[in-house]
This record gives C-alpha cells, sequence and structure tokens, in this order.
DNA sequence: ACTCACGTTCGTAAATACTGAACAGATTTT
DNA sequence: AAAATCTGTTCAGTATTTACGAACGTGAGT
C-alpha cells in the first residue's frame, strides 16, 4: 500500500512537504515557513525561488502562494479518468432533480478523491473541494467502492489506513466493516448515516466496468430531509437509474 | 518575468521535467520515460518511486500516470482565487443563455490559465481542459486582462513570451497590440476574430477588483453563429451584464 | 529452455544541496 | 531622523546526496 522508495529523492520530499505547508497556511513568508517547518530560511528560500522559477508558486509581495498550474496537471489527471466526462452530465441531473449535493469519487493509493461535486437548489454547503481525500471506510462512496475490491486489497488498504472514527457512527471494526460490505453488495448501493459528518446521510453507488469499480456516486443531505422512503427508496432508485446510465456509458466507449 | 533562482534545487527541476513528461505521454513505463528524456533508467526510477511513495503519481502495473493527489493542489489553488465562486453561477447562464462556451481566465506568471469552462446547448467542444495555460496577446480574455495591467507589466509578458502567431489573425506586432488594447479599454470589451483558433470567434470583458484586473471572462463560439449585430452588440451586452454583476459581488464581500 | 524486455537494487564517485552568517530593503519604533 | 527590527536574499564551503552503470530479478514471448 505504502511503497517507501529504496533511494528516495529527499528533495522531491521536502519540496512537497513545503507546498503542502503553503496550501495548509494559506500562503506564507520565507521567515514563516522557515519557522513552521523548523527550517532554514536560506533553505526555503531556494525551495521557494526553484518553486516559483518552475511556476508551480506564485509570489505576491513577501509571501508565496500555491500557483495554478498544480491544476494543469490535476485537471489533466482527472480528465484521463474515462468515466468522468460521462458521468459530470449525469450528476448535474440528478443534483438537479433530487435538489441535493452529488458526488463523484474515485480511489487512489487507498483513498478516495472526489472528481466532481455538484449542488442542487437545497443543497448542503460543502466543505471539502474537488480533489480533497477522505478514507474510504466512513463515507458511502468509499464503502461503496470497497465493496467491489478483491478482498485482499480492502484487507491491505484497512491495515495501512487504519480505521479512524470521524464521528460517533463510523464503523470501526474490521469485521463489521466485512458485514457491511457484504450487506452492500448484495443491496447494489450503500447507505451513510452520519459516519463520515454528524447530521449528513447519504446514498451511494459503485461504478462497474467489465466488474471492475472505477468508482462510485453518491447524493448526500441533512439527515432530517433525508429520511423514510425518499432515504430508503427514492433516492437510491434514481441513484441506480444514474449509475445504469454512466455504466452503460462507461463499458461502450 | 521568469525569475531564476539563484541556488535553484535541481531535484525540483528534473521533477517536474518527469512530471511533465509523463503528462506528455499519457503516462509511460520508467525505458520509455528514460528514452524519452535522455536519462538513466535507475535515475528515473528514483524519482518515479518517489513520486508515487508521495502519493503524486500512480503505478499500474508497469506504466506510471499523473496522479490525482495534484488536483488537490490545484483545486485548492482555484478556490483561493476570490471571483472563482461568484464567477462560476454567472458563467452557467452566460452559457446557458447564449448556448455557447463560457470561460474564466486569470494571469499568472504572464501567461493565461482557464480557471472555468462551461458550455452551452450549441457550444463547441473545447480542446483544453480547465487549468490549460494560453498565450495572452492571442486571446480575448488575454488581451482583456493585458489592457488593464499596468503598462511596464505588459512589456515586460511581451518581452519575456514574445508574441508567436497561433492563427494568420493573431497580433504578433507590438505596436499593433499597445493600439489594440487601449481599443479594448475604450470599448470596454474584446473581440477575438480567429486570432487564437481558426473558425472560433470570441467576445471577451476584463473583471475588475478596485482597478486592479482580477480575471476576464468570455464567450466564444464558430464564426459562423457569431456574426454581425449577435456578434458585435448582443453578446457584448450579455457578457457585460455579466461582468457587471461579477464585479459587484467580487468588490463587495 | 531460452531470450528479451522490463523494473528494480546496489555501491560509489562526483556533483549538489544545505547551512549559518552576512547583506540589503522595508517598515516600525524610538 | 536615526535606529532597531522586521523582511527576503546571497554566498561559499562542506558534508550529504544524488546520479549513474552495472548487475539483478521477474515475467512474457518464442
Amino acid at each position: 500500500m505504502g511503497p517507501s522508495a529504496t533511494n528516495p529523492v529527499k528533495s522531491i520530499e521536502a519540496m512537497f512537504t513545503i507546498v503542502e505547508a503553503l496550501k495548509e497556511l494559506d500562503g506564507a513568508g520565507v521567515t514563516e515557513l522557515a519557522d513552521h517547518l523548523e527550517l532554514p530560511k536560506s533553505t526555503i528560500h531556494n525551495y521557494l525561488a526553484t518553486l516559483e522559477q518552475e511556476e508551480y508558486v506564485v509570489k505576491e509581495g513577501t509571501t508565496y502562494r500555491v500557483g495554478l498550474r498544480f491544476l494543469d496537471l490535476g485537471a489533466y489527471a482527472r480528465d484521463q479518468v474515462e468515466m468522468f466526462e460521462v458521468a459530470k452530465p449525469e450528476l448535474e441531473h440528478l443534483a438537479s432533480e433530487t435538489g441535493e449535493l452529488a458526488n463523484l469519487l474515485v480511489e487512489e493509493h487507498g483513498k478516495g478523491s472526489y472528481l466532481y461535486r455538484t449542488r442542487g437548489e437545497m443543497a448542503v454547503q460543502v466543505k471539502g473541494h474537488v480533489g480533497t481525500r477522505a478514507p474510504l471506510h466512513s463515507t458511502g462512496l468509499g464503502k461503496a467502492i470497497l465493496a467491489h475490491l478483491p478482498e485482499e486489497r480492502v484487507e491491505a488498504i484497512v491495515d495501512h489506513h487504519g480505521m479512524p472514527a470521524s464521528t460517533p457512527e463510523t464503523i470501526t471494526d474490521r469485521d463489521e466493516l466485512f458485514d457491511e460490505l457484504e450487506r452492500i453488495r448484495d443491496r447494489g448501493f450503500a447507505f451513510d448515516d452520519e459516519e463520515r459528518l454528524r447530521g449528513l446521510r447519504c446514498v451511494a453507488a459503485p461504478i462497474l466496468a467489465n466488474d471492475d469499480v472505477v468508482g462510485a456516486i453518491s447524493v448526500s443531505g441533512p439527515t432530517n430531509r433525508l429520511r423514510d422512503t425518499r432515504y430508503r427508496e427514492e433516492l437510491p432508485q434514481k441513484l441506480l437509474e444514474v449509475q445504469n446510465v454512466i455504466e452503460l456509458n462507461v463499458t461502450y466507449s
């Protein structure tokens, strides 16, 4: 799962530490970053100057910021996911029909990456932007994916990432997770009842292409609006219709 | 414009060369990349292994691909641009009202970065994804931005990037560009008559916040559909309405 | 069974990145 | 107005680290 390089290029590790700190701090100056990371000013300066030269970081006066060039690479990576272009309009349809938030997630390095999120009329304000990574075991989307991954991969993922609780409802027991995954396989879709965020429910379905999971889609909204038959039947049905359309278009293209 | 670091970290330069090659080749193996970049296999291997360890590159069997983690940084950088959230729904409105392609561009490092593109019913198929970078002098969006940048910055940008022709219509003469920029300032918006792509016309307007350009919006479509009063009056008017809404929301927020 | 292509490991020579101290601007304090 | 204190930046030497070729391991194809 977490393959560490035998001869890692340390400068690259350091660089990402710096860029991620720059993100965390919402931009920072040389001194501020040096203090934060406990590294010499001159070192930080060299890295930032290099990153600016490569145009991956922007310098505004005395503060450095994460640059848009990462969006070039990131959006490229997203477009490489075949399903994305097909799923996008379908999710928009789903969001506007349900009025809630519709999501698309894919697995990478044992975590989930949101490829797309689109809001319906009444949708909750989303916290994480596109590209955000989330644990698989504590989201409906993630569970839908795990349910269709080979068992040894699921084992490996859980071994490596653990099962940290996001809310009191998060599944933190291994056996319980495997039971849940079986239920999801039987049922064809997953529920997420405040397992990731308090007050947020979610219905999710996997996207399969030739028996391989390529991602998952979901609709999420506040618990008080997602309940009874709307939560249990209506939304799942709408979701499965969209799932079907996407799968058809992905498989034959 | 192109500030080269005094003590650049060469490994970082090399890393981006490798990642960008990986993008260009749409994923590649160690040997293929080594041949392409004329570097030893073992070197490439160390870089890719490091990038994978940091989860910025994905390994599928024997080929390495640009990973979605770049999307995390990229989407973050995009969300940092205040105007983005405000402009997004307005552009969607613009696209659906005109049926054409609506765009949002900001300047960074003397180039334009597309932050958002959304298609109306009849919109041309876009070639570049979000995040793509384009020259400023040869696009309507770019010219709209240049027109409101301090003259010395425009000089510096042109000095550094030159004025390469994309089509026969591209402005390649410095004086001609400055004349055009003045026309754009007087008029309040820019035309792009196949200067970037043959057969594609475009109307663009700057977004100003406290007299500073923060970006530009546009509508673009095929020349045969964008002509006469639709091109000269209708679209500009719609564009300026949207510009107005965005500027109001950006300035007071 | 052999070959060929691939990715990977390893040890070392040589390049280079890291560092603290000194420098240069800006801004704030006195 | 001078001084103190921020800021980012430069510099040069050493010690680390990277880059490299050759050898290795693995799997596919013949």
